[in-house]
DNA sequence: AAACTGTTTTAGACTGTGTATAATATTTTT
DNA sequence: AAAAATATTATACACAGTCTAAAACAGTTT
């Protein structure tokens, strides 16, 4: 374990965001000022594929990481440009149920309306 | 509606891939040469804003097109590489009982291995 | 603690997808 | 058919992410 590979499972941890690599590049860069963009990247990528960590695609076709290795949704929504986590209880099992395939994962992005928003007049903003 | 236009959606509708912006400039430029990457990209945004077309994100963070505006989810098949079509009925109602957002639309993306893949040990590759 | 070995980091160049611009051409409206 | 509005083109640009080769490091062995 690198110190490099400890400040960005830090920083993954220190919040409730859903930050972008290039955000993670940042927060981990105000903390080891050395740090290489392609450490990040080499880093997230393997930490996705060793199943700490989760890759979302961002709205502009850029990638987010959710520290949370537990399946869930996400809703984006398009009021207040938030990420929100979103649970359905066995989803895997009801994926199972509509397809003929073998499922291993699955990613669920919604849009809409967040619940704060629908009842807020005016939005505010938080990832 | 212009020329370009009608190749652009010509090309989505003539066959079940798919395909990438990259393939559909492509495929739209052996039919019209000088059509350029500009017009692809932006009648393909345009399309999908107007609900006739829908975008998926791919693999690698490139956008796909599918030409059917009717929501449902894709199975990436870890074996061929391939595409394919998934849905589940009612799926709309279903986001809706386990969030208290208003949802507007989805994206599903499933990885696993596909119906053929999983019968034929040879794996072919089809998108 | 020094040496060794394999792995990781670094800086910077590079690639691929997509966007902005400004001039030109094409549609659509009148 | 003329005018107005819109779309297309080529090119330059922006951004996210990857590759490379050299240097630094971590963990192990002596």
């Amino acid at each position: 374990m690198t110190r490099q590979r400890a400040v960005i499972l830090d920083v993954l941890r220190s919040d409730m965001c859903h930050h972008t690599a290039e955000e993670i590049f940042s927060l981990a860069k105000s903390r080891l000022p050395t740090i290489s963009r392609a450490t990040v990247y080499n880093n997230l990528k393997a930490l996705e594929e060793e199943g700490m960590i989760r890759r979302i695609n961002g709205e502009d076709g850029s990638s987010r990481y959710d520290k949370s290795y537990i399946p869930h949704g996400h809703l984006f929504c398009t009021e207040c440009g938030g990420i929100y986590d979103f649970d359905i209880p066995q989803f895997n099992s009801l994926l199972g149920r509509y397809s003929e395939a073998v499922i291993d994962s699955y990613e669920l992005r919604a849009k809409g309306i967040c619940n704060g928003c629908r009842e807020r007049p005016t939005p505010g903003r938080s990832e």
